[in-house]
DNA sequence: TAGTCGTATCGTCAATCGACGATATAGCAT
DNA sequence: ATGCTATATCGTCGATTGACGATACGACTA
């Protein structure tokens, strides 16, 4: 699996609604939460379960059994290779932020 | 179109190694480039020019003409909300850069 | 043990994707 | 006008995706 093919999957992982949906609760989230999605995003539980199933795959989130339910986290440190891709193409966006200035001062 | 259909869109757009690929071609380009993609990604003109049509249609790239060929170049901007929100999720990378504290100083 | 709740998996279907070859189109050059 | 080169579009095919209902699994509770 090359470093391309790593980006390319982070994107097809975050590539459909219902999963940006779910990592945006789980951000908000306390730190676990289960069936509650499955009404916020308002499909079908097995659905749902297929969504939580494709961003586990991708490691976006975990999912740590938690007695009797299952407690889903983000794993922002999975994003990494296609936060640096895609950080690595925007420079306008924010302006001079972190990075002092590359090379040209005006 | 809510933004979170505009983040998967853009995800989507990036979610495969030949427009990865194409991607990074064009951010390492002096400016434009036409028909060395093809060459350089190994698929049918076909096929490339399909992948350039949909990072065109997510104004990824823009596509100028330039007499007999077409000038590719990238089109960052476009990829703020994908940026913002894959920003938004990664805390620990880079540590604390710009955002001061959302509310926990600790 | 039996029941219940939460989650995962299976099977199915329509829709979309990715790749290709073939073909059309547009802009030089001759 | 003719031909050439570069790009776009069309039609097709197999593979994958996304959705659902039905069902299986696992863990508490009574």
């Amino acid at each position: 699996m090359t470093e391309t093919d790593q980006i390319a999957d982070l994107a097809k992982a975050l590539a459909h609604p219902a999963r940006i949906r779910i990592v945006r609760l789980l951000l908000a989230a306390p730190g676990c939460i289960g069936g509650d999605i499955v009404e916020a995003v308002g499909l079908a539980q097995s659905t749902v379960s297929e969504h939580l199933r494709i961003l586990k795959a991708a490691a976006i989130i975990t999912g740590e059994i938690d007695g009797p339910r299952v407690c889903y986290a983000l794993n922002p440190a999975a994003l990494a290779p296609l936060a640096t891709f895609i950080a690595s193409l925007t420079p306008p966006p924010g302006g001079a932020c972190c990075l002092p200035d590359q090379k040209e001062t005006a």
